[in-house]
DNA sequence: CCTTGACCTTCCAGTAACTGGAGGCCCTAT
DNA sequence: ATAGGGCCTCCAGTTACTGGAAGGTCAAGG
């Protein structure tokens, strides 16, 4: 398979395909004219690294991931451990903005939004 | 003031507000040593600025606040409109999160955890 | 007077994960 | 022969800092 192909396939735009070989995911082979040759694990793990990136894990984590993915003698309490740190990361993340929303929605609302200068954010950004 | 003593008011670390010059955000004055010295506005600026970037405000939006907040004409309406444009967007980003955090629950729920091998997180990872 | 340590300075590089663009080769169809 | 699309590499830019090296400055203590 070409890139392009694979790209379709996988959902991963070409660049990050590249990208991906670059920082060691993946192998593929090349044709005689240089062209890339994908075969159809290169093809399985970009699409298990695109879901896992899709869920929020870090490239890191996607090759922890992988590399327990292709250990057979895994535990799966290996792969738990991860997904539970990754989750607090998200549940964390979910809280800062929500903290942020909160303080922010107040502010909108309190705003009249008009012509006038006086500006309920801006005097709490202010600090005042 | 001298930069330490900026950054211990304003509660933003020395390099940021060397950063924040950078950007254009502040020009302090120097001292015969070259040392840089802040008056009140800047100081002032900077910790608007914190305050502004702690809700989750791009640096860029920053600069539109900053913008609004010095003209004396502004209509309190373009900041509301500011704050509601990122508003949005931080409700886009706990959407995205709460996604990705109730898909992940559920797979941590699924997974045993324990020394096998077997796991419905790479499975599902794997598109299968 | 000298040293020590805390400040301050600039400049360069690195972070995360791509993304865009330039310049150029390859392949196929007309 | 040429036009198009796809492929290649390499370089630079994105966001908002952050770390570190190399070196000047200042106040206090011995």
């Amino acid at each position: 398979m070409n890139i392009g192909e694979v790209a379709k396939s996988s959902g991963i735009p070409v660049k990050t395909i590249r990208y991906y070989e670059d920082i060691g995911f993946i192998q593929p082979d090349r044709d005689a004219n240089g062209y890339r040759n994908f075969g159809d694990k290169d093809l399985h793990k970009l699409t298990f690294i695109g879901r896992a990136r899709s869920l929020g894990f870090t490239i890191e984590e996607c090759r922890a991931l992988l590399a327990l993915y292709e250990d057979q003698s895994r535990a799966s309490a290996d792969v738990k451990r991860l997904a539970i740190d990754h989750l607090k990361d998200i549940d964390a993340k979910i809280e800062a903005l929500k903290s942020m929303r909160d303080t922010l929605s107040d502010l909108v609302t309190s705003c009249a939004g008009d012509d006038r200068p006086d500006c309920p954010i801006l005097n709490d950004l202010a600090g005042r």
